[in-house]
DNA sequence: ATTTTACTGAACCGATCGGTTCAAATTTGG
DNA sequence: CCAAATTTGAACCGATCGGTTCAGTAAAAT
């Protein structure tokens, strides 16, 4: 039989496109004023979307700010996830670094950032989402990645669990929480994003790497 | 003449003692709700003063917001700046490194930071200032040490100022992200500072340290 | 062509916001 | 004791908030 692919009629609040715009209305609002600051009527005019239809498809302001995040988080953290790749162990560290340093302060990750710290005090299970569907990724996949370089003889690592959050903190040194501050306005280039892994892996290697020699 | 310590009736709005039980109460609501969530009337309640004295001694709610900002955070960052000292460098840097993640990861401080990190973006001179009065202070003040170590031959370093932001950034790895996001809500304990900073001073010498020798 | 229904638009709700005003109360200085 | 002035309390302002309701419209399904 032919199954013809006909746009079947959606469901009320089961419009993915529609969805998907209130979405970015939402991001576009939410993440220029905060949480608090963002209205919900702001959002209704930016998604082009009456405020009756905005509320069949998100219960309250919450949950839309909840949806909106999960999407953009595993949007951004994807690129990161498969980067710990490459012939070396420098090569390969360097490209996850860059990559994550670059995720991590985009302007857009930025905001996001700012507002999920701003009301990480009142909505704690938000904060805890967002790093564990986050940092703490990136965190696993560093450690777990480190434990086997231990074991195939490259490094000497006490602790490899301290170790991933070095690496981390150093490619990003002093630069996130500027950008977390609004000290820069504009994502760090290229340049020093590449000079702060390089030296990170440098220091990295000074510490850990085991010296081979006759 | 005798001059009589008679305690001066104070002109309207300059009264010190009022002054600063106004800003004790906005302390607490501020830090508790972030910016936005603080009602002024909660900070009267609070300060046990009425709305009407409140606005004479701060404008607006901003104002008032920057000078609690400005107190609290001179206030915190007196111990840290003179804990630069010791017979080692090794003992001087851990003991100032210890100073600052205590200070940085202290529960009301993460509030702290939480709120200006969350209105950053609508209130950028705020996030500059508070930057400038407390990271930045650090940043230089370690950053001057470290030239004044590599003069007198201790160590080689390409760049002291990455070489501070790599410091303190090494000293809080991981924690300072954790309790912002809300993972922690108590402030690590000394074990786990004390660790965190043994690390980093050893990565850092491993990477920096002039070798002696025969 | 008729029925069904997702979506719209706008009015409306009670509550709260930051900020203002002013007469009354209180406290201080002379 | 009197006068000057600081603090108070409460009412009030216009605006906005998140959220609800519902008659009406437009388009898909039958």
């Amino acid at each position: 039989m032919t199954e013809t692919i006909i746009p079947k009629r959606h469901s009320a609040g089961a419009n993915p496109a529609l969805r998907q715009r209130i979405l970015d209305g939402a991001a576009g609002v939410f993440l220029e004023r905060g949480f608090d600051a963002a209205s919900m009527n702001d959002i209704c005019h930016a998604a082009a979307v009456s405020k009756s239809t905005l509320y069949v498809y998100f219960a309250h302001k919450e949950a839309l700010f909840e949806a909106l995040i999960d999407q953009k988080r595993n949007l951004k953290f994807s690129a990161v996830e498969q980067a710990l790749q490459g012939d070396t162990p420098q090569n390969a560290l360097t490209e996850f670094l860059v990559r994550l340093v670059n995720v991590v302060c985009a302007p857009d990750v930025i905001r996001a950032q700012r507002t999920i710290i701003g009301i990480a005090e009142r909505m704690p299970d938000l904060g805890k989402r967002f790093y564990e569907g986050g940092a703490e990724r990136a965190q696993n996949l560093l450690r777990n990645y480190l434990d086997r370089q231990v074991a195939a003889g490259e490094f000497t690592i006490p602790d490899t669990d301290r170790a991933a959050y070095q690496l981390i903190d150093l490619a990003s040194a002093g630069m996130l929480r500027q950008c977390l501050y609004g000290i820069r306005t504009v994502a760090p280039p290229q340049s020093e994003v590449q000079a702060a892994v390089t030296s990170a892996i440098l220091m990295f290697d000074a510490a850990y790497r085991v010296r081979k020699g006759p």
